[in-house]
DNA sequence: ATTTCAGTACTGACCAGTCAGTACTGGGCG
DNA sequence: CGCCCAGTACTGACTGGTCAGTACTGAAAT
């Protein structure tokens, strides 16, 4: 692979880097390419040979740490049998993997958000495609008889939900710890389907 | 007060109107302000007359619904006796009003985030309020024993982004319709803090 | 005759996106 | 081998459309 210069990323990943940090810092509009091309110290026609326009730059972005969580996710699930263990430990992956990625967990959670029409779809379809992932392994929990049946859709949408608030707000303030949070979270949600372990 | 031309309604009122409609279908950033001159059916000076800048429009009306949402559930929260009657009490008033006031349940819950530095502020203002209502409600159900001792601070969070994410799923798709995620998310609610009826 | 409110026409900063040009690599060919 | 040519990666000064915000005017009310 062709090496340059005293960094050895590719552009592209420097590129990517660069716009992770300072799109999950001040939002889509805020940010300047400008502003990345100097964080980068690359050009901003770099920025256009690699990636379309500035959008797709942060498409890019959302996309590529959704696909992070969601593989994390079924990794932790695959290791597990059926039934309801496998909600835990898909819960437990999950919180790990914000937890271990502050800046891509803003970008997703908030900066993704609220962003005109051309987004809406995008942010439909993450949020989606995770509410499935939940609803999936929730009817399997039903089928196998570890919870009591109940409307696994609106149960997997509250569920993200709850996930994403708590996780942005620690994310913002740092407070409650994941180790608090994982005390709390994880027996509220399997509570509220009606599980005791 | 001032009336004339065909339209009884003050200027201000006008502008305000006019700007949540757009605002809630196009987001901040996409709506222009001849867009809400056209519609309103006034004039630029005028919206520069009323408020400062586009910025302080968008955030009255933010301010606006956030407090219509909180006085409904402080009402219903005051015409009930202490105690877990009064959180479920205020979860059926403010799913009311949200599913009363649709394009404003859309400005405050998805347009109002991921809009740079400036907003993060104030979005953060409105979601600690709400976490915060909350939380006085679930200590109370605490203390008379209506429910276990929990984290109250976690779960008030987990219970707002619950609700945030079944109200947005319902506001942009219709579905699922309000009786059924009444039925399925109070359920859920209470039994994660461990209250059966 | 001054204040309040609304209307119209305009400006200029901003910034995403462009493009002509540079630098380096490799490989086909006489 | 030296030469040409093609392709890829990158540069950065420049442009042009957009739109928030302004200047100024008018007119009704008190």
């Amino acid at each position: 692979m062709s090496e340059q210069g005293t960094d050895s990323r590719s552009t592209r990943e420097r590129i990517l880097d660069s716009a992770m940090n300072i799109f999950s810092a001040k939002g889509f509009h805020d940010t300047k390419l400008d502003e990345i091309v100097a964080e980068a110290s690359i050009s901003k026609g770099s920025i256009y040979f690699h990636f379309p326009n500035k959008e797709r730059l942060f498409i890019a972005l959302v996309d590529q740490f959704a696909d992070v969580i969601e593989r994390r996710a079924r990794e932790a699930i695959d290791e597990e049998a059926p039934g309801i263990g496998r909600v835990q430990a898909a819960l437990e992956a999950v919180m790990e993997t914000f937890g271990k990625y502050r800046r891509p967990a803003k970008l997703l959670l908030v900066q993704a958000v609220g962003l005109g029409t051309v987004f809406e779809r995008k942010r439909m379809e993450v949020t989606d495609r995770f509410a499935l992932l939940i609803k999936t392994y929730l009817d399997e929990a039903v089928a196998d008889g570890s919870i009591a049946p109940v409307n696994t859709h609106i149960v997997a949408h509250a569920w993200m939900g709850a996930i994403y608030s708590v996780v942005i707000q620690w994310v913002y303030t740092g407070e409650p710890s994941q180790e608090e949070i994982m005390d709390a979270l994880l027996p509220l949600l399997l509570k509220s389907v009606g599980y005791q372990d």
